[in-house]
DNA sequence: GGAAGATAGTACGGCTGACGATATATACCG
DNA sequence: CGGTATATATCGTCAGCCGTACTATCTTCC
């Protein structure tokens, strides 16, 4: 699962919202660092709802325009919970290797100044 | 950034690698859940190599074969770092918005004024 | 000695998903 | 009447990932 498509499953977690809704949520929930495309959101919805994790909740007339609001399933929710837990281990990983950079480097000198004295090996 | 590059990048932090070696290394990272393919690997490094992430660290002759090592500059690593951080605020904004689902279920519709994240402030 | 499998790297074709651009429609402001 | 914001939808394109096939060497087993 790519970056937009989770940020739109997490924009609906909340409550339901139409399109522009979710442009408006998902940038919001980034600090403006993900401003979604219209392409981008109606591929998404599209995508989703065939794959069964989000549903289209209602659908309202507003000034002779129809306006319509998807909804995060069940299974949309399971799914989200499921990537929040890949994420944190992905993370906790790469912060792990990230922290025995230190430690490959020294077998022939630092190549930058230790923060802390310490090294596991 | 996509979650094969993380895992390459990821791997490469920690020691310079040639590219089977990483085939494994992500492989353990991931606790068995990500296999590269030697499509997906070979066409990632050199597109981070061609982005000054990774570098070619030196050149093996092994028994008659070519290994090539590949090592995390320091905008890999730089890179890397951003990206955790990234991921971290993803799930949590994620989580936060699960926690939000019992309570934006219950029977209200307004949807006029406030916008996605507003609705505890 | 020969087959099978792991190791190691390269090449190519196809598909999914994200993206930018664009079209459409209405309300509001000047 | 035109410009901007809201709102939805479609099209074409491209990056990235995947499957597969191919080459080559070494080890293991028969």
């Amino acid at each position: 699962m790519q970056e937009p498509t989770f940020l739109i499953l997490t924009a609906l977690a909340a409550q339901p919202l139409h399109g522009y809704g979710v442009i408006r949520a998902v940038d919001e929930l980034s600090a403006g660092e993900v401003k979604l495309r219209p392409g981008t959101l109606y591929g998404a919805l599209d995508r989703l709802t065939e794959q069964g994790l989000v549903t289209v909740d209602r659908e309202e007339a507003v000034e002779g325009r129809l306006r319509r609001y998807y909804r995060l399933s069940d299974a949309g929710a399971a799914a989200l919970q499921a990537q929040v837990e890949r994420l944190r281990r992905h993370a906790a990983a790469a912060e792990v290797q990230l922290g025995r950079r230190l430690g490959g480097a020294l077998s022939f000198g630092r190549m930058s100044a230790p923060t802390a004295g310490e090294v596991t090996g």
